[in-house]
DNA sequence: GTGAATTTTTAGGTTTATCTAAAAATAGAT
DNA sequence: ATCTATTTTTAGATAAACCTAAAAATTCAC
């Protein structure tokens, strides 16, 4: 059984495997976990022990099939509960996270899988993440930053980097939501300042920081 | 902000207040809270310190208004959780109370108060206990134990003095829920052992220590 | 390939929540 | 009212999850 806090490194180490190299080293994690490096060879000790993680001094930590395994259900519930408190209790998107971040933590594996018929078995949360189902399976339809697209593409809105509050609540008022279908008129060279049109519902501007958070396809 | 811990031994403290005498021994609590007494008295020295308790050294504690407040929180919680799972995720009343001991420490007063409306504003729980509301206000209807119910009467049961699985289940087998009338057509002297009609049901015998659980008004 | 900079680990300390064993205070019985 | 039994508290330990400071290993630059 994993405590709480060996839940959230668990996941950070996923994140980390999946967006970056598949060994993870001790300060990329004490940043994404926000504590000292001291404090991570200390838990990644806990997390070898417990066969979650392999690990060989100095070298960082890989996540194990079963580790993979535990980050997944932890994201899983993550993303479930997400959906109902923006589909069921009518929060909005971001507001959801830090709630999530303590639902996702609740042990009880029936708990989950009723969520989960409840909300009729979705298969993305509202900030477009995929939902693994019981086995850990889940689809990875593949997204891009919106940084990328080229000048006249029309691309659709699916995702987002980051689910700060800030961030999207801004996307909010310039009427950004999932779904949305966009076309980039112009892209400034010198800056990557983007010019795009929300389709039938006029033109904005697009800072480089928001385009490279916002993902399509 | 008070620790899950601190938050499980104020709410012990609470329903032992309410149950009994208004100080709590130490003995009691440590009953209560499955540890050992030399733990209780390092967690009433926190919570004094505190305020949600007052405390005598060898004197018992007593809960403050402020304590009061606070466990009445984490009871609403607790309560409108197992209004969740049963309604809307389709558990048994026997299985919410140990799913509803994690969920009730969830922080966040929007997500209870979004909680509360979407399940309609309840008033009592699977168990027949009310529901305190945002101020901690419920509503107390007097209920008593079935075994101090005069032979001939007839009665509503209304709640259960313990919301144990295998007492909940048993209850499930002799068709006994929250609502259910039920004439009592004997009681014997010796044992207890009672004969109750369920009103249009057939009639089903009921040993002290079910009756003593079970609460009518 | 050696020395400096960086990363990682170790050593030792803190807080929270528990424990056991022993000491102190209270309560009960005659 | 005193002596015994019970209750409660204190003292000292442990495990989890963090910290700071210092030591060790690795990496990088030239």
């Amino acid at each position: 059984m994993l405590s709480f806090a060996e839940e959230n490194y668990l996941k950070a180490i996923y994140h980390l495997s999946v967006s970056g190299q598949q060994s993870v080293s001790t300060n990329a994690l004490s940043e994404e976990m926000k504590t000292k490096p001291a404090s991570v060879s200390d838990m990644i000790k806990k997390l070898a022990e417990k066969r979650v993680i392999s690990y060989q001094k100095y070298q960082g930590v890989k996540i194990s099939d079963t580790g993979k395994k535990e980050a997944l259900k932890v994201i899983r519930k993550h993303r479930l509960w997400e959906v109902f408190l923006v589909e069921k209790l009518k929060f909005k998107w971001d507001e959801v996270h830090d709630i999530a971040e303590q639902l996702e933590h609740i042990k009880s594996p029936l708990l989950t899988s009723k969520l989960d018929e409840f909300l009729g078995f979705p298969r993305i949360d509202p900030h477009g993440d995929p939902i693994p189902d019981e086995n850990g399976q889940f689809s990875n339809a593949p997204k891009y930053p919106l940084s990328e697209v080229d000048v006249g593409k029309q691309v659709v809105i699916v995702g987002v980097e980051n689910s700060d509050s800030e961030f999207l609540k801004h996307l909010d008022k310039i009427h950004i939501s999932l779904g949305t279908k966009i076309i980039v008129n112009d892209k400034n060279e010198f800056d990557g300042l983007m010019q795009v049109e929300l389709v039938g519902n006029g033109e904005v501007h697009i800072s480089s920081k928001v385009a490279e958070n916002l993902l399509v396809s």
